[in-house]
DNA sequence: TTGACACTTGAACCCGAGTTCAAGTCAAGT
DNA sequence: ACTTGACTTGAACTCGGGTTCAAGTGTCAA
C-alpha cells in the first residue's frame, strides 16, 4: 500500500476546506477518491493540487458547474471558452465593486451627516442610476428617503 | 388625494427591480408603503430614490442587513461605522478578484494545452497558494489532477 | 473488550435573497 | 354583468454551496 496518499482530514485541512465540502465536490463530480482503504477514501497529492485548483477557479467567481466544465471537458478550446467567458464577467464585476467602493468612500467624507440617505454624494449617484433606466427624473430635495 | 405617488409597479421598474423584491424588502424593514389607495400600496418618490440607494449598497456587497442598519440608524457614527467596515471587505474582495482575474487571463495564454490543470502558470499559483498554507510543498509533475 | 477517534452513508437542514403560487380584491372598460 | 389587469396576502418553493445529523464501521491503544 502506497503511504503518499492522503485521508480526507489531510487533504481538506490541507486545501483550506471542510471534509464536508470534499464529498460535497465529489458528489458534483469535480473530484474522485484514488483509492479506498477500508472504505475511507484516499487522496493522491494531485487530487489536493486540483482541490486547490477548484478554489482558485472560484475565487475568481466561477461556479461549481462552470468548474467542473474546465475539469472534464475534454478539448483545450472548450475549457479555454468557460474561462473567457468568465473572465469577461470578473472584468465588469471588479469594474461595478470599483465604482461602487468609490461612491461608498466618497460617502464617508460626506458630512450632510444623517441620515446616509442625505448625503449629496450618495443623491448624485441615485440620480446618476434614475437617469441611466430613462425614467422621467424625480426632482432631488433634501428629504428623508 | 395626492396624484404623485406611485404604484409598487412604478416604483419596482424604474427601480429596476421585481415587484416581489419591493415587498420582500418591507418584510426585512428596509421600506414601507407611504400609502394605501384600496389595500394598494402607493410610494412617494423618495421612496422611489431609497429603492435605488438599496440597490447601490447592495451593488457594493452590502447584505440586507447592513443596509438596514445603514437606513435605520439613529446616528451618523452608527453609519458610517457600518459603511466603512464594509469598505475594507470591498477593498479586500477587489484586490482578491484582480488576483484571480491576472490568473485566470494568464492562463488563456498556456499552452500546456489539455487538461487546464496542466498549465503551469495554474500550477504555480497552485504552489503558492499550498505554500501559503504552511503545509510540506508536493513536488510538481505534469500529472493530471 | 472497551473506549476513543476518524471516518462512512443518505437525508435533512441552513443561509440569503428573493420568486412563485393559490386564492382573493378592486377599478376600469365594454 | 363580465372580463381584464394590476394588485393583495401568507406560505411554500428555488438556488448555490455547502453543513449537520443519526446510525454505523474500522483501527488502534490501554
Amino acid at each position: 500500500m502506497p503511504e503518499d496518499l492522503l485521508t480526507i482530514g489531510e487533504v481538506a485541512t490541507r486545501a483550506g476546506v471542510a471534509t464536508s465540502a470534499v464529498r460535497y465536490y465529489e458528489r458534483r463530480g469535480l473530484l474522485r477518491a484514488d483509492a479506498r482503504q477500508s472504505g475511507q477514501r484516499r487522496y493522491r497529492p494531485e487530487t489536493l493540487r486540483r482541490l486547490v485548483f477548484i478554489g482558485m477557479l472560484q475565487a475568481a467567481g466561477l461556479a461549481l458547474d462552470d468548474i467542473e466544465g474546465i475539469l472534464n471537458t475534454s478539448t483545450v478550446t472548450e475549457w479555454k471558452a468557460i474561462a473567457a467567458r468568465r473572465l469577461t464577467d470578473l472584468d465588469e464585476k471588479i469594474a461595478q465593486l470599483q465604482h461602487a467602493r468609490e461612491v461608498l468612500a466618497a460617502a464617508l467624507f460626506c458630512r450632510y451627516d444623517h441620515p446616509a440617505t442625505q448625503c449629496r454624494i450618495m443623491g448624485a449617484e441615485i440620480d446618476r442610476r434614475l437617469a441611466e433606466t430613462e425614467s422621467p427624473p424625480v426632482a432631488w430635495r433634501p428629504t428623508t428617503l
